[in-house]
DNA sequence: CGGTATCAGGAAAGCGCTTACCTAAGGCGA
DNA sequence: TCGCCTTAGGTAAGCGCTTTCCTGATACCG
């Protein structure tokens, strides 16, 4: 591994003129120095070493991303937005993975904050009060504490900068959308109890309920499509007279659409998130749709942009909006 | 930000004491000493400076992954997949998006060297000959000279391993397929002509229209959804006739679905990747099934297990398998 | 009781870079 | 001609760690 020292050996100057015209450093250099050196970078194939610059300039250029699942076309949406500002800053983005076990989140918040990254973002649900919950929380403050920026995404932290997508007016936009179809006996398949999308989306959904005069049948499943199927399959046996399903997000949307075509019964069904999906599937569906994209853009932007000092965190609040395709439809009455 | 020397002195040990107790180095200290100094790193909340440890250390233990687009499905499941194994063997993972520009890859494999990762995966098709191609070739080696390892997913360096997907025994199923149904009027959506994951399947295809003696019609999209719609469209007005299309990746044939089912028009239509939107469509899209997860954790094995020395490189392929679903049906003789 | 083996802990030399500071050589005006 | 300011480049002090080698103290042996 060629190092600074050899190259400035060969081109036969010290390490600092070196280093000065590898960086393109303001201080003048003759001409003829300067091809030497660039001559002898790249017969030595030189790569300086980041590690070292890194500890030398101390300076933070790297962002780090806490993710549930990369694969999740609802992470993978979020992560997109949030690479594509990054890049344009010219940050270098860590992605990591949590697999959903929040053990790992602070394994994570850790090893960013050894890696001097500049700024963290932590996208996706967190916990409904748990230890993990608290701890995350107090490994974000002490990053912050020294220096390094956090910026969350739809997580219930009030400490740091924050995009908050419209989870409870989401909720409450399916919900109104189903009983102002007329449906009445309508369920709901919610994600995992623990997590606070889940709680938020529900608080909406009930809150419609309760405006309506509505009364909401809730079973928990997993987010997943396979976990969507299964429990609209459930519910489709245990409750016949269901008409109109809300799923909180598309992926078990999908899959209960799945189911229902799998009993042969046709109900409303309403997704969330809007993910690319929802309109290729037959029938297209009516789903609640949040600018994934734009949340991960946003949050970018606030980790890279730090606020004036003494500021109170920022929150940017995300609108949710319905839209409406075939697969919800006014009730008719029972003939 | 608190230092090791800020623990030290707090503890009241010196800098190599404190080393040592906090990496549970094997040298033997008094249990009161311990006790001290890791008391000192929970007040004093320190993490030690990842920068600083490589240098020291000077090894490597990051590995990089190139790739087109996380939030591009196909690129999402091979992504999984490597997180999984590289996790496994406590591995951070830098994922670095291309988002498709050759000059980014550059970049980004320098960058990733300068960060002295152990290895760098590079995923997804590589271009036909260009300069771009050759230029990252030479900086991949460049990489390896330096010790780093260098994993490829389907890309035609033969210098590092490699985990090559059967790109064109897949094109020659999805062919034979759709010749043994009976269609003679095929049409090719293809990817870009510049990618050699075209080129492949392409090849694929044409031995199958070879064999079977018939031609196919080839236009060139960009393995997106609505490219898929669009050629879709574009050929159902030109070639009234056609029976059947094969689209190259899934994406692109669920568009096709969508421009078909817009159309009025019901073609038999296979896809290639078999990602787990094809299973939702309707008709559930018939597609050659490639285990993307799996191409990824290969790929990740190769590249953390190194090879013994001055073997060849390894090359490890893997299959590609037909998943015969709705969207595609023997050709009815015209009534 | 001297000598050596054992042990806990510290001093200090890097790891590869950046950069503040210094030096030597010209160039200039007076 | 002298003194001083540029200018081009070098010297060396870190950045925050790890680790080799060393020291002083204690234990153990004959």
């Amino acid at each position: 591994m060629a190092t600074l020292a050899d190259v400035a050996r060969r081109a036969g100057v010290s390490t600092a003129t070196a280093s000065r015209i590898i960086n393109g450093s303001p201080k003048p250099v003759t001409e003829e120095l300067r091809t030497r050196v660039l001559a002898a970078v790249a017969e030595l194939r030189y790569v300086p070493n980041a590690h070292a610059q890194m500890l030398a300039r101390n300076n933070r250029n790297a962002v780090g991303v806490l993710v549930h699942d990369v694969s999740d076309p609802y992470f993978a949406e979020i992560t997109r937005g949030l690479q594509r500002v990054a890049t344009a800053h010219g940050r270098l983005v860590i992605i990591c993975n949590t697999f959903r076990e929040p053990a790992r989140e602070l394994e994570y918040i850790d090893l960013l904050h050894a890696h001097q990254v500049a700024a963290i973002v932590v996208a996706g649900s967190g916990y409904l009060s748990s230890d993990a919950e608290t701890e995350l929380h107090d490994r974000m403050l002490a990053f912050e504490a020294t220096g390094g920026r956090i910026a969350v995404i739809g997580r219930h932290h009030h400490s740091s900068d924050a995009v908050v997508p419209a989870n409870e007016e989401g909720g409450y936009l399916a919900g109104a959308h189903l009983f102002e179809l007329g449906h009445t006996a309508v369920a709901v398949i919610a994600g995992p109890a623990a997590l606070t999308t889940t709680a938020d989306r529900l608080a909406g959904l009930q809150r419609a309920a309760t405006a309506f005069g509505r009364t909401l049948h809730i079973v928990h499943s997993d987010f997943t499509r396979d976990g969507g199927a299964t429990a609209a399959a459930d519910l489709l046996a245990v409750d016949p007279g269901l008409t109109a399903i809300a799923a909180l997000n598309d992926s078990m949307a999908v899959g209960a659409l799945a189911a229902m075509r799998a009993a042969g019964r046709r109900l409303s069904i309403i997704g969330f998130d809007d993910m690319p999906i929802a309109r290729d599937v037959t029938p297209a569906l009516t789903s609640v749709r949040l600018p994934l994209t734009e949340l991960g853009e946003r949050a970018m932007e606030l980790a890279l942009n730090p606020p004036p000092p003494n500021a109170p965190p920022r929150t940017e609040h995300i609108p949710a909006e319905l839209v409406i395709r075939d697969s919800t439809w006014p009730l008719k009455p029972a003939t």
